[in-house]
RNA sequence: GUGCCUAUAGCUUAGUGGUAAAGCUCCGCUCUGUGGAAGCGGCGAUAUGGGUUCAAUUCCCAUUAGGCACCCCA
């Protein structure tokens, strides 16, 4: 019997006090949503104004589905994803990232017969299982854009670079760098792959352990070694770019192009390879300068997807940047957030009676569009008050005994002090008078 | 997944092998129909589990979480 009594004691104190959320992901506290507003709102806006449709898709999708087209010796897949079995025996993932099941979405709803290319936005957590540090997360949320479908053309690309470029800038975010390569085509990608295969045997025993086995698995990864052996030797490594087929070049220079055409400034790179297969011709990355949280925002061009997951080569391209890593590189750049001014009225209650009438009083002004902020759960007139000034309100309107019998309110204001009473049935016009004032003189 | 560092109240931080301290916040009172100030008071913590010990918040081990690095990415 005193056994039992420990266990369950031992049980209530562990399951009272040690919950704590699962590591790397986080609670968003109403303090913090502030920020987590702006960024959607800011993409939101964006996406209207470039005529970008909302698409939302499961978090859960058929595992095979990122093993087909994130690759099966991707990280991502090989070792961050989350899988599970359902009661049936089917393997679902948590998704590890946007782009695939907005794809999948395309080909299940014949969007091919929609109208192309096909604008698409999603908004959403995703989900890898990595060791958590700064910017980075097990629970993470994106916004994306996809433009799929129609001709592979260069504007595209450019199109939704600029978009991350706009999305950056509207969010007051400095210092942002923007690297692009072109990693091409069916075409020529083997070709480079060979002589990068050729290179690197010549000086394999340079190579860290990884590089050794990812010469023969992903040689294009070699390049994004970060081991200082490696480095040396990709100095001398041949270039992608020049050895990029016609077409990939013709491509990858017209979206240079249009970029210039726009102003957007950019760098060229190399070894930036990203890794997630899908990918073919245009790949890029954005930096914050000076905030050391990885990728910002990262994307390319993925004409090949469908065609992995049962459909045709579709021409496509998307990106998708990180709320969190926004927010850290917005906070550590001392962002201001703008200040909402919502206009509220405060009600106060004096008194049971009041009190009781009080609710009435909140319905009637918020019929007619006032919003209204309370602390009704408190009696006494004078922390009602601080309540209210605590949050910085501007008009307080009290309500008493005395008030009730005259059918009046008390309408102060919080800023000069300053108060009159009104009748009831008067309120609402009186409160919208004073608003009009106040914006009359702003 | 691996390595290093960390864990005391909602937050920031003291401190000790023997009753755990403060500032901010929150709640209340002074002031029962009038806020912002001040004073007073209150709530509230040694992450979890185990070991050493007469005694552990302190020392040791494990777990969990956080930070950093590697890896990779958003």
């Amino acid at each position: 019997m005193p056994k039992k009594e420990k266990i369950v004691k031992v049980k209530n104190k562990s399951a009272l006090n040690s919950f704590q959320a699962p590591k790397g992901m986080r609670d968003v506290l109403p303090m913090d949503q502030l920020w987590w507003d702006r960024i959607e709102k800011t993409a939101k806006e964006l996406a209207d104004f470039y005529n970008f449709g909302r698409i939302d898709t499961p978090i859960l999708e058929p595992a095979e589905l990122f093993q087909r087209t994130v690759g099966v010796d991707s990280d991502i897949v090989e070792k961050e994803m989350y899988v599970l079995k359902t009661k049936s025996g089917n393997l679902l993932a948590m998704r590890p990232e946007g782009t695939a099941s907005v794809a999948r979405a395309y080909l299940e709803h014949g969007m091919s017969k929609m109208g192309q290319p096909q604008k698409l936005y999603y908004i959403g957590p995703m989900f890898r299982h990595e060791n958590p540090q700064f910017g980075r997360l097990r629970q993470f949320s994106q916004v994306g854009f996809e433009i799929i479908g129609a001709l592979n053309d260069s504007i595209y690309d450019a199109q939704i670079i600029l978009l991350f470029d706009r999305l950056l800038k509207n969010l007051k975010i400095k210092n942002v760098v923007l690297k692009l390569n072109s990693i091409g085509c069916r075409v020529c990608r083997p070709g480079y792959k060979k002589q990068l295969q050729n290179y690197y045997k010549n000086h394999e025993d340079g190579l860290c352990g990884d590089c050794k086995r990812r010469l023969k698995t992903n040689p294009l990864r070699l390049l994004d070694c970060k081991k200082e052996e490696c480095v040396k030797l990709k100095e001398k490594a041949p270039i992608f770019l020049d050895k990029l087929c016609a077409s990939c070049t013709r491509h990858f220079k017209a979206v240079l192009e249009y970029l210039d055409e726009i102003g957007i400034s950019y760098g060229l790179d190399n070894t930036l390879v990203r890794g997630l297969d899908y990918y073919s011709q245009t790949v890029f990355e954005f930096l914050a300068e000076g905030v050391d949280v990885g990728s910002l925002a990262g994307g390319g061009r993925y004409d090949y997807l469908m065609e992995l997951i049962g459909g045709r080569i579709t021409p496509a391209v998307g990106g998708a940047v990180s709320f969190e890593r926004l927010i850290e590189v917005m906070k550590s750049q001392d962002v201001k957030l703008p200040v909402k001014s919502t206009r509220k009225v405060f009600l106060i209650h004096v008194g049971d009676l009041a009190k009781k009438k009080s609710l009435k009083i909140v319905e009637e002004l918020r019929a007619a569009g006032i919003v209204v902020a309370e602390a009704l759960g408190k009696e006494s007139i004078k922390s009602q008050l601080k309540v209210a000034d605590k949050q910085k309100n501007l008009i307080a309107l009290i309500f008493g005994q005395k008030e009730i019998f005259e059918e009046s309110i008390i309408i102060r204001d919080l800023h000069t002090g300053l108060q009159e009473t009104v009748l009831l049935s008067k309120m609402v016009s009186e409160i919208q008078r004073r608003w009009r004032e106040k914006s009359e003189i702003n």
